[in-house]
DNA sequence: ATTATATATCATGATATTGTGATATGTAAA
DNA sequence: TTTACATATCACAATATCATGATATATAAT
């Protein structure tokens, strides 16, 4: 390894932090959660997680311009899914990490 | 699946969010970086980095309360290393996926 | 054509996070 | 026993992020 950062990698870590900011934030995971198993649609995701309308559109938009997620149109609906599968092999590790840190410890990240 | 989210499940999440905010900040990227062949002190992190003394310290204070990376002490330095290798296969793949994504894709994780 | 339903957009206030600079603490060398 | 070096802490300003409510758009049913 360099004794320091080039650009190349300085380029690409501003990237992988935004990439995972899709992941750092507790209703976006709801939203991923939803999705685990299937597509659904916008409906669907307020009926699953409980939140309003315009907060799912909002993260939904982001998500999809991040392309973590895709959208297909059929009729009133748009029906999203998780585009990558290795989004969901990123999320069962971190579950499998998780389980191994103490509930607390994970306090310092707000 | 279940069609609402349960309890447990809201618990979870919200651990997983905090988890992954560990990750999700550009300057704690390139701590992770610093240490992905093997332990640093805290001063070579800075040369490495470039980044501030406080800035390296603070961010390292909460990685090492998460149990994302660990400290030991040796004299006047302390040697930090990333706790678990599952940490660092999360961050293989995240560097796969964003291969896919096209550089500008991102940019609504500001 | 009008209405109801599904989804998107956007401005804004509230909140969270980050970086900085100053200072403190601990360790070893002189 | 001072001095230099290595690291930690902390308050605060700057910035980023999120949720909300209002409104807009698009599609389908009546």
């Amino acid at each position: 390894m360099e004794i320091q950062l080039g650009n190349e990698e300085i380029m690409r870590l501003k990237l992988v932090s935004k990439f995972f900011k899709g992941f750092a934030d507790y209703s976006r995971l709801c939203i991923f959660q939803s999705l685990m198993d299937g597509e659904k649609t916008v409906t669907e995701i307020i009926d699953y997680t409980g939140f309003s309308q315009s907060k799912i559109s909002n993260h939904l938009k982001c998500l999809r311009e991040s392309d973590l997620v895709e959208a297909r149109q059929d009729g009133k609906f748009i029906y999203y899914e998780i585009k990558d599968e290795k989004i969901k092999t990123i999320l069962g590790i971190a579950a499998e990490v998780i389980k191994d840190v103490s509930e607390e410890k994970l306090n310092c990240m707000k």
